[in-house]
This record gives C-alpha cells, sequence and structure tokens, in this order.
DNA sequence: TCTTAACCGAGACGGTACGTCTGGTCTTGAC
DNA sequence: GTCAAGACCAGACGTACCGTCTCGGTTAAGA
C-alpha cells in the first residue's frame, strides 16, 4: 500500500549511517540547528544526499536518531535507592546539571526539544525515547519511597514527578534561571517537604 | 557613526505595520512556524519585502511582536487576592488551560517557545516579554500569601512558583499530557500542601 | 594487462540484450532522447542497470545498437537498375521519404544523428554503420551511369551524390522544408539536369 | 493568460545577461554541449540559478541567445555581385569553410545544431534565426543570376540552394569529409555547370 | 507652496539549500 | 560468472527563500 517502496534495511550501510551520526552531532555544535543542513550533514559524512534521504525524512529526525545513538544506555538501571529519598534525587539531579550543562549536549538537545515543539509527530517520539524513560525512574523512586512510607498516600506520584523535574528542565530550556547544585538540592528539599506525611 | 543609517520611525506606515502583524498571525497558524516565510508575510500583507526587512531582524521577531501586539493587555491588574490563596490560583490556572487549549494561540507560541530554545538573544526577549510578566504575578501573590502566614516562611517563593508553573508549561509544549481544569486543581493543592507551614 | 577485466560475451544473456533494444526503442519514442536514461531502460527491459552498463558505453551506444540490430538488412542488394537512372533514383528516394516521416523511424534516427554532433566517436560509427552503406549504392548507381555514358566524365561522383542526397538529410534534420514525393522528384531531375554530358 | 507573471524585462541586467553568454559560450568550448550546466553557466558567471531560469527556458536556449549575440550582423549586407556567380560563390564559401574549420564556433554551432535535432521548437527558432538568414543571402544571388540569364529559367532557386549548401553543412555536421576550399570549388562548379541554361 | 528625502510596493539580483533524479560503481544472493 | 535488484557516492536539476539592491510612486516634513 505504500507509494514509495521501502529501502531494503539489510543492505544499509553501516558505515555511512555511523558517519551520518557523527557528522550531524558534530555540525549541531559547530553551526546551531538553524544552520544545519542536509548538504551539509551529506558533505561532512562523505556521504550522498539520497543515502540521508532514503533512510530519514528531516533533519530532525536524523539529530534525533543521531543523539539517541549515543545516549541511549541512558538510565537502564534505575535511580539508586539507600533508604533516603532526598540523597538520592540530590545524587542524580546533580549529575544531571553537569550533564545539561555540557554545550556538547546542550545543542542537539535544545534542537529536538524545539523542533518537538513545532511537530507533534517528531515531539512524540522525542518525549518517548528521550524524556519518558529518564522520567520514568523518578517517578518508580517516588514510588517505592511512598509504599515505604515516606512519601504520604494521598500525593500523586505523576505530578509529584513532575513537581521536581519541570522546574527544572524549563529553567534550562528557557534559561529562566541558572541549573546548580544549590538550585536542584533547594528545589529536591521544598517538593519533598511537601510530599512527606503530615504527622 | 553607525553603518546603517536607523529608519525614521516617525515616517513609519502604521497600515503595513499592521497588516504585517496580521499576515504572519494568521500563516503561522495555517502553515506552521517551518514554512512561515518573510516572503510569504510580505506577499499576504501586500507589502514589500524590504518592509519588512527595515523594522525586523527576522521572522522569529515580526512573530514576537505581532503575538505581543496582540496579548500585551495581558496580566497587568495581577492576580485576585480573595484571601484564599489555593480558589485564586485555581482559577486563574483554569483560565490559563482554555487560552493555551486555543488553537489560535498555541501555533505563534509554540513557535516563539522552540525559536527560543535555539536562540538566546530572542530567548531573553521572549522570556522577559511574555513569561516573565504572568510568573511575576504569581510569585507576588504567593509572597502575600508567605507574609500572611499561609505559607511557612522557609520557602523559597522563586522555587514555589516553578514548582506551579512549570509542569504546566512543560506539558503543554512536550505534550506529555492533557491541560484539563482537573489537572491545575491537583497541581494547586499537592504543591500547597507542601508550602503550608507545618504545626 | 586491462584493468577492468572485459565481460564474458559468450555467456551474454540474448534475451537480455532483446529486451534491451526493444526498451530503448520504445522509450526513445516516449519520451524523447533527452529524457531517455540509462535507469529507465533498465526497468522496463526488467534488467539490472549493471547488465547496460557492462556491454555498453553510453546510452547513445545502446541506441545505436538497438536501432541499427532493427534496420541492418537496409541496402543490402543496391539500388535497381532498369537503366533510366532518374526513375531508379525517384522510386528508391520516394521510399525513403516514407520511411523518414515514419514517427517510430524519426525519433532514434534524430536522436543518433544529434549525438553524433558533439561526440566524434559516436559519429564515425553512427556514418558507418547506417549512413555510409546507404549512401554508397547510390554512388554505385551514378557511376554506372557514368560508365554508361548518362552522366558526364568529369563529374565528381561522391559530390554529385552529396548533390542528390545532402538536400534531403538536412530538410529532415534541421525541419527545413517537408519531405514528399514531388520534392524528391525535382530535385533528382533539377541534379541529373546538370550531370548529362552537354553536346 | 500566462500561468506565471513574466518577469520585467525593463529592470534586467545587462551585465548578467552579458556575463552569462560569456560563460556559456566559454563552457561549452572547454567542456562540450553535454556536461554544459546550468549551475555551471551560472557559477562561472558569477550569477545566481534564477537569474538564468528567469529568462531562459534551457540551456541550449541560452547557447542560442548567446551564439547568435556574437553572430547577429551576420549576413546584412549580402553576397557581393561582380557578376561572376562562381567567383562570387566560391569567395563567400571559402570564408565560410574556415569560420566553420574555427574550434570557437564549432562547439556551440554544433550543439544547438545537435539540440535543435530532438526539439522541434529550438530548431525552428535556430533556423529562422542562424540558417535561414544565410541562406537566403544565396537563394537571392541565385535568383539575380537567373535574371540575368546565367541560370536557366526552369531551375527551382531554393532547391539550387540546398544543392549548393546542404552538402557543405552535411559534411561539416556529420564529419563525412573535410571542409576545404578545393571542395568548395568543385561544388560550386558541378552545381553551377547544371543550372547554367543549355543552347 | 514647493521641494526633497524617506518610506513604500515591487521585484531582480547573487546566493544557499531544498528534495528529486540520474549517472556510474559496487555488493548481494539467485541461478 | 552473469543476472536482477538496488544501495551507494556524486552532483545537476528546477524551485523556494534568503537578505540586499534598485526602481518609480507617494507622502509628510521643512524651506
Amino acid at each position: 500500500m505504500a507509494d514509495k517502496t521501502a529501502p531494503d534495511s539489510s543492505r544499509r550501510s553501516e558505515r555511512s549511517r555511523r558517519a551520518i551520526f557523527d557528522a550531524a552531532l558534530a555540525l549541531v555544535g559547530e553551526v546551531g540547528y538553524d544552520k544545519l543542513t542536509i548538504e551539509g550533514i551529506a558533505s561532512r559524512a562523505g556521504v550522498g544526499k539520497q543515502t540521508i534521504y532514503r533512510w530519514w525524512p528531516s533533519k530532525a529526525a536524523v539529530l534525533l536518531d543521531a543523539f539517541t545513538a549515543g545516549v541511549d544506555d541512558y538510565s537502564a538501571q534505575g535511580l539508586p535507592d539507600t533508604g533516603d529519598l532526598a540523597t538520592d534525587l540530590k545524587s542524580v539531579l546533580r549529575a544531571t546539571v553537569d550533564e545539561f550543562n555540557d554545550p556538547a549536549f546542550q545543542a542537539p538537545y535544545r534542537a529536538l526539544a524545539a523542533a518537538g515543539a513545532n511537530d507533534e509527530e517528531l515531539s512524540r517520539t522525542f518525549v518517548a525515547r528521550l524524556m519518558e524513560p529518564g522520567t520514568q525512574v523518578y517517578a518508580d523512586r517516588l514510588r517505592a519511597a511512598q509504599e515505604a512510607g515516606e512519601v504520604a498516600d494521598g500525593v500523586d506520584v505523576r505530578i509529584a514527578t513532575e513537581m521536581l523535574l519541570s522546574p527544572f528542565s524549563q529553567r534550562w530550556l528557557m534559561r529562566t534561571g541558572d541549573l546548580t547544585h544549590e538550585y536542584v538540592d533547594t528545589l529536591v528539599d521544598q517538593v519533598l517537604g511537601g510530599l512527606r506525611p503530615r504527622d
């Protein structure tokens, strides 16, 4: 039923695929997303343009795959559970602060977040592949804490997770404030302060 | 000694300015931000391209002005203060939910948020002109509540505001969940629950 | 020490060869020479591109072979010699007029003549395989007439042949006039009028 | 009724037009017609591709204009008429031999003749602009000779002109023989020999 | 009231990148 | 080893816009 016969992925060149990822990530860091071009990627990767168009529908899709390929061992093992929720959250969020302050990480991630805002299809993939897994481990840890009695029964874990992560994401994406270790410490304390069961 | 002599704004055509705003907002809704072009705006507005380039540096800037012109009476009068913080917040956030679910509002706002993610300069303007004023009224109301003893002394009001608004913004921008009245009600309750002074 | 090992023509697929000829002739008639592509021929013939590249150096060469294969019994038996030179020439040229007015013949022949103009190598083959044999029979007939005393001794037969055939070819190739039976009759009479011995 | 609004030729850049002609003629000589590209012409001329596409429909049209611009003072003054037809024809044809043997002339002329063979529209323009004027002066000279009694009354001047010029053109285009002064001398003598009135 | 200088609509210009098409090479698996 | 199939690198196609520029016209100061 497809109008364009799909390419045969078993014959795909792995060498080209990697070269395209490397080129895309390097270029988005050098020139920014708006000036990132398919031609530029192809040229840098030593690849024909058609090889990109054959496998991806847009530069955003290329970048998403490239970025995903570089981080997809992301958060396989879950959050630590030392028994002290605040400490666990702070230690992971501090590491995340450092990651988000790394220029090599920022350019593609910002670009994808931005592209997603205008492209619902891309947005869904971006969220499902990059954001949801990261979010889920926090939600799991909070639920564990709730079962352990560290968090009040009535708390909506999904919303609690948002209270913890969205301020962080928003600050970073919109540049409404600096991301520091102190900031996440305060954030964690203030959020958890409200979640603890009242005596 | 400027190399480009600045245009004389006193001779500016108000008719053209409005036509450009109307065209920009209409087009961004019809074709989306990526396919919005200066030529398209000029053509739709019945205006020469140079008239746009004379007054704005980029399509994002045009859109920002166009959008701002449509909403800049935004939040001049502050939040209501009935004495009941939760009710006040819920009533305003419910109205905001409706606004953010309006398609005519979404396209330009998303476009600007996205453009800002990749353009720091634009981002600062966007935040200062559109986000900061809206955020500030919440911060003011929370501070008033803190002074009234409704909110614990140790609470960082800036972060409390983020805990309230960022989950909302994030959900909408990333489409990670629906924006409903029930959602904001729960969010307000859960955030405020943690801010109240402990006995 | 050839760098490209020559293909083994004994293992060549006759089926593919014919399918390629048929496809090439059909396509040149349908879409014209400029839009005739190797890929198109391969696809229409149900043949891999490499099978064409293995055996021919260019689309012109394919077309030349295809066309030659269809006409190479061309003029094996020479011109008729009824003793009346003018009648003999007219009868053959009238048949040639009909042939050159046949659309199925025109497209490939024009294409080859044109390709030859820009490609000396191809031109030599085209002339040797398609034009020279046809020209030669006229030259032979004129020489026979000269020996029979119907044509003056001083006449250069090669040039006389050109005077007869080139106006015809030129009219057709450049579309400078219609090719009709009347035209070739007049042409033959006027050319022969000048070749007859003067009393 | 035009679907694309025509460009405003009064605003056309003469500088660009000339640069395009120069580039086209230079490149067709250097790389040949088949490897002549619009991009190549634009690049060599220091011109945007659109400036070519705005004014010409194809590379053949560009080349035709470029070539015409270089020769359009072609044959304004007619053939000489010294009273001796053969001498007049020989002197002009000898000059034409030299011109057609000039490499700078050959490439574009061959290219246009070839392109015309496959493109009827172009062919008409080519003939009307480049061939017909040249042909006409021969026809005029022959008619004058006919009126002066040098050529028999029954002769069809149009065909006589073809007998004179087509062998020349054909030899050159198809490379079926060398173009020399001796050749045209013999050709003129043999053609005229047949046109003279019989006693 | 009459310049006159700036803005205006229009659109040609030199460019860049788009997404597509084809050229010619190379690889794979079937025969 | 040839074949059909088609992925690959390369690069031209013709189009769409970019941001700059030039052209008349109009329009609002200022002489």
